[in-house]
RNA sequence: UGACCGAUGGUGUAAUGGCAACACUGCAGUUUUUGGUACUGCCUUUCUAGGUUCGAAUCCUGGUCGGUCAACCA
């Protein structure tokens, strides 16, 4: 027998690695148990996406399961509307997460407990100091912080007041419980961090229950532990807080049960966008867009409404990779695994943004006829269609030139083109108004070249797309474009704000006229408008009133050429 | 000037001590009733200086550059 072939080894990220060594060593049981902790304060931009498909999918290639965690320990800036775009933005990914939605307010109690065991065990203290105090006391990174004079109080006071700050005794920002670890660590974090703060604000789920909140460090791991997630995957920002997320299971954990451990990967930074929460807040606040959801957004929201599929973030995703490094992926990536996927499944339809009226002369006046037209030349089950065509059509105003060069293969006077799907014309007239603009064109067309072929197999360079007049419909389109001038709006010089270098015009609405087939959609619809781009209808879109949103041109080498 | 992390074409990501590769972009061409798609070819790569080794992108040391950390946010 011939060997075995060889199956070409799929290298695998370092995430991979350490999961497969962990699996191979038989390390927690050898069970791969992630979960997904969004905070609810914002919706999911796709950087969540990137850190969705990585978690969901190691969960499904190494049979294990991803729990869906809502971080909810901040009642100020948290509420319902976030959960629950949060789970229709996973949903609509096409992920499940494991029985039912988890949240860290689930386990206020038992965080209560394990902070509880802390006290007892003399590692954490009820501190008096304000948060200015703290702060001075805290040292900077070069310089050692100094002990909190109420580090070592008796546990037994800690353990009364902190009750007492439970049952909503003192008022916010006068006492806190705090970590003993080591005001002198090189480590900012481990410089008795805080573990819990007062806090009055009502709980979107445990309402005026708590006046106690658990900070991020403490109740983060815990959570993993409670949960028995073994691979804990974060960002790199975190990666300093590695040392305190094992100090705290330190102090609770059993050896019978799973030890999860943290893993830290590089963030995606998108070209001409902004991914911080905070930002993206603002722009919503500010009026800059029109909600979360506005089609220029990163958000995932955004980019579904924009026409991106789930297919083209999932592939999106695939392509960069995950690593260690910092990083600033080329918008044109995200656009290339649109365009790859809307290829080959965007119904074709023809619509003409920028209106050209052409009047073809020798056409009966009154006559119209039923053409077919392929439905997408990528898809032979896609299947055709008919679109009606008259004596007067509008054409794109770009395909028409009076003076053109030589290789431009549009339509330019004496010269013929190929309407798509319909006849040769070739331009006699141009008529302008008293401006000097072209207002309208005149033609003639060849009655034999009846479907685009002509009987004696002339060659025809150009073909346009066109709508007749008589049954073209109007639709509203939106033109959308980047919403940054600059590569990264982030890093901008000192005194200039990310919203200067806001695209003026990333958004620009017209009006165009489509074929009758679009009449015929429904919301969420994607087309290629053939030519153009490829264009979805819009949430507000009805069949009085048509609105499409342009998900991404096509490839333009013709623009590119014409530079020149 | 502290601790930690990182550095491979224009952008990303592989190569796990043994021929630096894949995708995107760009450029050139073929096909084409979308100047789309598909296909072909090309351009372009290991931060730096030492060391270990038969052999280094990979290991070690120094340097350089970049990132993160001083919220009662996550």
């Amino acid at each position: 027998m011939s060997t075995t072939e060889e199956s070409p080894k799929k290298s695998l990220n370092f995430i991979e690695q350490i999961i497969e060594d962990d699996l191979k060593n038989g390390k927690n049981q050898s069970q791969v148990h992630v979960r997904f902790p969004p905070e609810p304060n914002g919706y999911l931009h796709i950087g969540h996406a990137k850190s969705i498909c990585l978690n969901f999918g190691l969960a499904r290639d190494y049979q294990g399961t991803c729990n869906l965690r809502f971080d909810d320990t901040n009642p100020e800036k948290e509420n319902v509307e976030y959960v629950e775009s949060i789970k229709k933005d996973i949903e609509w990914l096409g992920f499940k997460w494991n029985d039912k939605p988890l949240f860290t307010s689930d386990y206020f109690e038992q965080l209560y407990q394990f902070a509880i065991q802390i006290i007892k065990a003399g590692n954490a203290y009820v501190c008096e100091q304000s948060a200015e105090e703290i702060a001075n006391y805290k040292g900077t990174p070069t310089q050692a912080g100094k002990d909190s004079p109420w580090r070592n109080r008796p546990i037994a006071e800690s353990l009364d007041l902190f009750e007492r700050m439970r049952k909503g005794e003192f008022a916010e920002g006068t006492l806190s419980l705090r970590a003993k670890i080591d005001m002198a660590s090189p480590n900012m974090h481990m410089r008795d961090p805080l573990m819990y703060r007062i806090k009055k604000d009502a709980h979107h789920r445990t309402g005026a229950e708590w006046n106690i909140y658990p900070m991020y460090d403490f109740a983060h791991g815990q959570s993993d532990y409670i949960e028995g997630i073994t691979h804990s995957i974060c960002t790199l920002e975190f990666e300093v807080h590695r040392p305190l997320y094992e100090w705290f299971l330190d102090q609770v954990y059993d050896p019978s049960r799973l030890r999860p451990r943290q893993i830290e990967f590089a963030r995606l930074n998108l070209s001409y966008t902004v991914m911080s929460k905070r930002k993206l807040l603002q722009l919503v606040q500010e009026g800059l867009v029109s909600g979360w959801d506005d089609p220029r957004m990163p958000t995932i929201s955004g980019l579904r409404r924009r026409g991106y599929t789930p297919k083209s973030l999932h592939t999106f995703a695939d392509m960069i990779g995950v690593a260690r490094r910092d990083n600033m992926i080329d918008l044109g990536k995200l656009e290339f695994a649109i365009r790859e996927d809307l290829n080959k499944t965007a119904l074709r339809r023809m619509a003409v943004l920028n209106p050209l009226k052409v009047v073809i002369t020798n056409y009966p006046e009154g006559k119209a006829e039923m053409l077919d037209a392929v439905n997408n030349p990528e898809d032979e089950t896609a299947g055709m269609r008919q679109v009606s065509f008259g004596r007067e059509i509008y054409i794109e105003q770009d395909d028409f030139m009076e003076q053109a060069p030589k290789n431009y293969f549009r339509l330019t006077v004496g010269a013929e083109v190929r309407l798509r799907y319909a006849y040769f014309i070739r331009c006699t007239e141009v008529v302008k108004n008293s401006d000097g603009e072209i207002i309208e064109l005149r033609a003639t067309y060849d009655p034999e070249s009846k479907g685009g072929k002509s009987p004696d197999g002339r060659k025809v360079k150009g073909t346009i797309h066109w709508v007749s007049a008589e049954h073209g419909v109007k639709a509203s389109v939106n033109l959308y474009d980047r919403l940054f001038l600059t590569e990264d709006p982030q890093d901008v010089e000192e005194g200039v704000n990310f919203l200067d270098t806001i695209n003026s015009e990333s958004l620009k609405v017209i009006d165009a006229i489509v074929e009758p087939a679009l009449l015929e959609t429904n919301v969420g619809d994607h087309f290629q408008f053939e030519r153009m781009g490829y264009f979805c209808t819009d949430l507000d879109s009805s069949s009085n009133r048509l609105i499409f949103n342009k998900t991404v041109g096509l490839k333009d080498t013709w623009a590119k050429v014409s530079q020149n």
